[in-house]
DNA sequence: GTAGTGTATTATATCACTTAATACACCTAA
DNA sequence: TTAGGTGTATTAAGTGATATAATACACTAC
């Protein structure tokens, strides 16, 4: 339930899910939306575990596995940096969309559920919104 | 990758997820497919487990919460039967269809993707159907 | 040099998942 | 009644992912 604050970062932390997915999944998530600025300077290992009450290996895993996103550059030394490139973002974004929409559409045709019904559960959840095939 | 065939039931088991979940994913699909008849009887627990070399407790876990979807009645001393309800069917598609949405919705909303973008990725995935709400 | 970076290693603990062996309660059919 | 097939419960054990803890090393800026 609580809420941290640390930098431009807000963190919400529970027990529900692996510490180290949902560092990842938060970082992400503030990069993708641009929350925390291009080339921006993420906290360090050290201060962004003190903060979380998490051990350091925790926050590493994470973000080695931003790294392998392309969504942050290490300077050994110096610390690590939100990408500078716009354009690696925006692959990143496409991508996992990607991923979320397909593993999504195996999880409807498991049910059963076609395009025409996915579409009517849309406008339901949306009703005010008038959609962008209509 | 090895597909087993038990009674009108399918199964592909890997190590890649819980076996449990893996038993219990594809048998609900069975029946919200209805690839298996309304009223059938299942394999008994110790029957699936012998053919898909799984414990009988892991089965059991599967069959508990299939009982728990509504999917299912136990007969004690007779055996597992699909429900005869269609509505029962019909719910629980529409519940766990719900659930697929929100959990998908809120993966989008995380990446900063709007509706109409899913929309758009939508008309990608499935150049040739007119979709629902045309 | 000092302090702050990322990185690596080793040990330990906990929990979910799975298997194994066994026993019990219930129902059906011979 | 007996035998065999149901679901269910319990106890023990092993494995792997997750997390913590303590420590050390390499690199960089000041």
């Amino acid at each position: 339930m609580e809420e941290q604050k640390i930098g431009s970062l807000r963190f919400k932390i529970d027990f529900s899910q692996p510490l180290y997915e949902q560092i990842l999944d938060q970082v992400r998530s503030a990069i993708a939306k641009g929350e925390i600025e291009l080339g921006a300077k993420m906290p360090s290992v050290r201060e962004l575990a003190l903060e979380l009450r998490v051990n350091p290996n925790t926050v590493m895993r994470a973000y080695q596995e931003l790294e392998r996103d392309g969504l942050t550059e290490k300077r050994r030394g110096q610390g690590t940096y939100v990408t500078s490139s716009a354009e690696r973002v925006q692959l990143f974004r496409t991508e996992l969309a990607s991923k979320y929409m397909d593993s999504f559409l195996e999880q409807m045709a498991s049910l059963g559920i076609s395009l025409s019904e996915i579409q009517g559960y849309l406008s339901k959840k949306y009703p005010n919104e008038t959609g962008g095939t209509r």
